[in-house]
DNA sequence: CGGCATCCGGAACGATACTG
DNA sequence: CAGTATCGTTCCGGATGCCG
């Protein structure tokens, strides 16, 4: 299974290093850095900034995603300790999604990231244009 | 191909939407930020972040990374304007990656995620354990 | 409504060998 | 030293169908 499967036995790990440096290849953030920074990891985290969302509404805000790779976006997210899920026992049923305190973080450093990336649209596009003309 | 592969053409774009809202699924700027934050490009920009280096220099302090995947993601970073390359047509040659001012910009971004990851991963750790407790 | 199970094609990745 | 070429494997992720 895919390490972004919550649900996936995580390796027997022979020798858990717990440096906390990223460049080395056994640390334990590495796995956790993948599943923020992943494709949909960055949006929902992003998109949750707004305020607590239900599945539907969040799968609207995330352009193009499937129910599939929400579901499991959001569980991976979960596991980690990004985001809160609470569900609301009722017919039909509720659930709500919401930023912990240490996803708000992580949250606030990726909307700085996309929002670099956005003003900078233009520099970028002329960047790709000039590679491929040469 | 893959999107990693800066040789791959791009595809005709039927509508290019020039909007700047990663959350549009045609944005250009989802592919640059899937580009940066992918499993070797933030490692790669944040290394950087150091100084220039060379390219053996950048695959030891990368650790776990290949030679190609290291040769791809730089390529990938260097068409999309985030890193610059300075061949010294020596014998043998000598390849140098900088930032751009761009990708510093970026990289600090992603250095401040790094940062938040690492001094919270004891919390992330308990959260899994917690998780799969349940 | 908010999921989970299954299938499966294509994309990503790693190992190795080779080159200027 | 700094890559490229080729190959084989893994895994992501979309589509579909079912359930409480």
């Amino acid at each position: 299974m895919s390490n972004l499967d919550p649900m996936s036995t995580r390796q027997p790990d022979p020798d858990p290093i717990l440096e906390a440096d990223v460049f080395a290849r056994d640390c334990a953030s590495r796995p956790v850095l993948q599943n923020v920074a992943s494709r949909w990891g960055v949006l929902a985290l992003v998109a949750l900034r707004a305020g607590p969302y239900r599945f539907s509404a969040l799968r609207r805000r995330v352009d193009g995603i499937s129910e599939r790779m929400l579901s499991q976006t959001l569980q991976t997210l979960e596991r980690d300790g990004m985001i809160h899920r609470e569900v609301q026992q009722t017919i039909p049923p509720h659930v709500e999604y919401t930023l912990t305190e240490l996803g708000a973080a992580v949250a606030e450093q990726l909307a700085g990231l996309i929002h670099i990336l956005e003003s900078n649209i233009d520099t970028i596009t002329a960047a790709q244009a000039e590679y491929h003309r040469e």
